[in-house]
RNA sequence: GCCCAGGUAGCUCAGUUGGUAGAGCAGGGGACUGAAAAUCCCCGUGUCGGUGGUUCGAUUCCGCCCCUGGGCA
């Protein structure tokens, strides 16, 4: 039997971090991780990872077990997932997951194809294609190979033409085969998914006060000495908040600046998440703010018994 | 009080020699199967400040009024 799973999902800054703390310190539960950014150690500040206080008053898994210049992917996530959630479960914890990467909720609760993993000197490869000849050019060779698949990929999107070419030179089968019978049917876990939803006004309001803070709290000091420490082309070195204060410290960007981008970014990517969730299987968005007492103890009396 | 310059999309502005208008930015929608905070696609109707007048027709020309800058008293 698949332990339940309450998950807590939404855009960024949302407020599920402060929601899923007080659901699972009720309930004697722990946190699962589900962010694609705080498994990378290090990168603390600009990922938005808990507190030391937040972390020390209840088990979080997930966060800060990835070195940055080791390689992870959703599948990882997926294996890492799935063991800590037996091991939780099996001394009889609730279980909550909580965050924003909607890819990897969607696999860990639906599976993924069995397709082979990252061949990073192709990715390489194709992309000093892309720069010298183009991305068009990359995606010309997928159709090659793979018609059906590039038929569905813009030409520009790089990253999914590589990686459908990825699949094709390691199996010698297109990309489109293994992805045909699949379709997120799994259900792996039994889960209820809550998607925190706040008046878009106020998400953006609360994104650019906790943008702010980021810079305040030394942002750019953090990447200064992760560049320093040999991180600087690291996988997190790419997310939102680090290229601009990498491009501050690389005197690309002022300050206030680079504080503004970062926002702006912020808020483009909390619309994005919006979208994944708003079709998102299994999904029910939570009307409201700041999670009030009467909430938690709704959310309780749902899950305490299912669990 | 007088003079000048403006009032057009959320913002900054362009424009219509009179036929109800379009850029940039902001913003919105969407896609997503081992990089996903990544990557990519699509989207521009707004009392043209208000009100009278001239005109077949006014956002455009004229009068008056309101508002915002700046200047002079």
């Amino acid at each position: 039997m698949k332990p339940f799973l309450t998950v807590i999902a939404g855009p960024t800054a949302s407020g599920k971090t402060a929601l899923a703390i007080e659901l699972a310190r009720h309930a004697g539960g722990e946190i699962v991780s589900a962010d694609s950014q705080q498994v990378y150690r290090y990168f603390d500040i600009g990922t938005a990872k808990p507190s030391a206080e937040d972390l020390a008053a209840v088990p979080h898994h997930l966060i800060s077990v990835v070195e940055p210049l080791e390689p992870f992917s959703a599948a990882e996530y997926q294996r890492r997932a799935d063991v800590t959630i037996e091991d939780i479960a099996s001394r009889g914890k609730p279980v909550f997951v909580v965050g924003g990467t909607g890819m990897y909720l969607r696999i860990l609760l639906h599976g993924l194809v069995e397709a082979p993993g990252a061949d990073p000197a192709l990715r390489a490869e194709l992309e000093a294609l892309a720069a010298a000849e183009g991305r068009e050019a990359v995606h010309r060779k997928l159709a090659e190979v793979d018609p059906e698949t590039a038929a569905k990929l813009p030409p520009r999107d790089l990253v999914r033409t590589i990686r459908a070419l990825e699949i094709h030179k390691q199996t010698g089968k297109p990309a489109s085969e293994f992805r045909k019978e699949h379709a997120f049917a799994a259900e792996r876990y039994p889960f209820r998914m809550h998607v925190l939803s706040l008046p878009r006004e106020v998400l953006y309001r609360r994104i650019d006060e906790r943008t702010a803070a980021m810079f305040q709290r030394g942002l750019v000091d953090e990447v200064r000495e992760l560049i320093a420490r040999g991180y600087g082309e690291a996988a997190p070195m790419r997310s939102v908040g680090y290229v601009q204060a990498k491009a501050v410290v690389d005197g690309k960007l002022t300050v206030a600046q680079a504080l503004q981008q970062a926002a702006q970014e912020t808020r483009r990517y909390a619309k994005r998440q919006l979208t994944w969730f708003r079709k998102e299987a299994g999904a029910s968005f939570e009307d409201g703010t700041v999670p009030d007492g009467g909430y938690i103890e709704a959310l309780m009396k749902e899950h305490v018994g299912s669990g």
